[in-house]
DNA sequence: ACGAAATAGGTAGGTTGCTAACTATTAGCT
DNA sequence: AGCTAATAGTTAGCAACCTACCTATTTCGT
């Protein structure tokens, strides 16, 4: 960790630079009518088909108030239905509708872009050691939550 | 990037561990009646004496509204006062208050305590190229934003 | 000196996170 | 069968971000 001053380090660079993905995923997917968590959404369910808010929630690393939340927004916008489950009455399963089918390619190729932009110019190697620099540090963070 | 999934990626991982961290530093922070964002505030103030919120915006890399209410909710406590600036009367200086100060030395080894569990384990130079690959995708972002 | 452009702070509204708590349903144990 | 614990979804409230836009002030160019 190259800076220990609490006011400006690594920990503040990650939170902007999630910030600023998002903000770019969410103007360039606003043309679609879309922000970047619900276009997450489409695409878990366009790979899956049907899932529970429980399954949704869990596969976003979300709370699942959170999930119902982008649900109903989802919902209201004829993205996505939901159904009970037949197998368990506490369930809402989430299916797209086919006003939203329609958007899954052109979310695909947004989001690839975009990814594109962010690691334009960086070696591979060096995004595997951030990748495994990330993942150990989520890793490391919830053993600290309990 | 390991992933190319736009479900399962880097991307997701860096907004994961932000929020995670930040979680945790409310959790930490929350017995001083703070939250990582006013936390930080303070810290800055407590070096610079005095900011106007355009530079503290500035500094956290956020826009001036959410500085603006981040002061506001800050005055209201108690820790922060406004000032008119005798240069500028645009400007209202933000400065610390006494109970504030009481609070500061406690911030820092809260702060310093959160990152040394965040990065337990990581080898030095992993934590270097990590940090230079999101220096890089912070810079990247910035110039697709344009 | 004057007008245009830039800056500082503020308002309103939208989004996405979180926690605490609640109701209804299901699973598990005795 | 009955009770407890766990799960799914929901409600309410708080926090932190963003954008668009506005007013007031300052800066800059002519």
């Amino acid at each position: 960790m190259p800076d220990s001053d609490p006011t400006r380090n690594f920990v503040r660079r990650i939170s902007l630079l999630a910030r600023r993905i998002r903000t770019q995923f969410d103007k360039r997917a606003g043309e679609h009518g879309l922000t970047q968590a619900r276009a997450l959404i489409l695409l878990y369910l366009d790979l899956k088909g049907s899932m529970s808010q429980a399954e949704l929630a869990e596969e976003m690393d979300v709370e699942r108030p959170t999930m119902a939340r982008l649900v109903d927004a989802m919902e209201c916008g004829g993205l996505v239905r939901r159904e009970v489950s037949p197998q368990d009455r506490r369930i809402r399963n989430v299916v797209l509708t086919e006003a939203a089918q329609g958007e899954v390619q052109a979310l695909r190729a947004l989001s690839k872009a975009l990814r594109e932009d962010v690691v334009a110019g960086i070696p591979q190697e060096d995004l595997d050691v951030a990748d495994r620099v990330i993942c150990q540090m989520i890793e490391n963070i919830g053993r600290a939550e309990r």
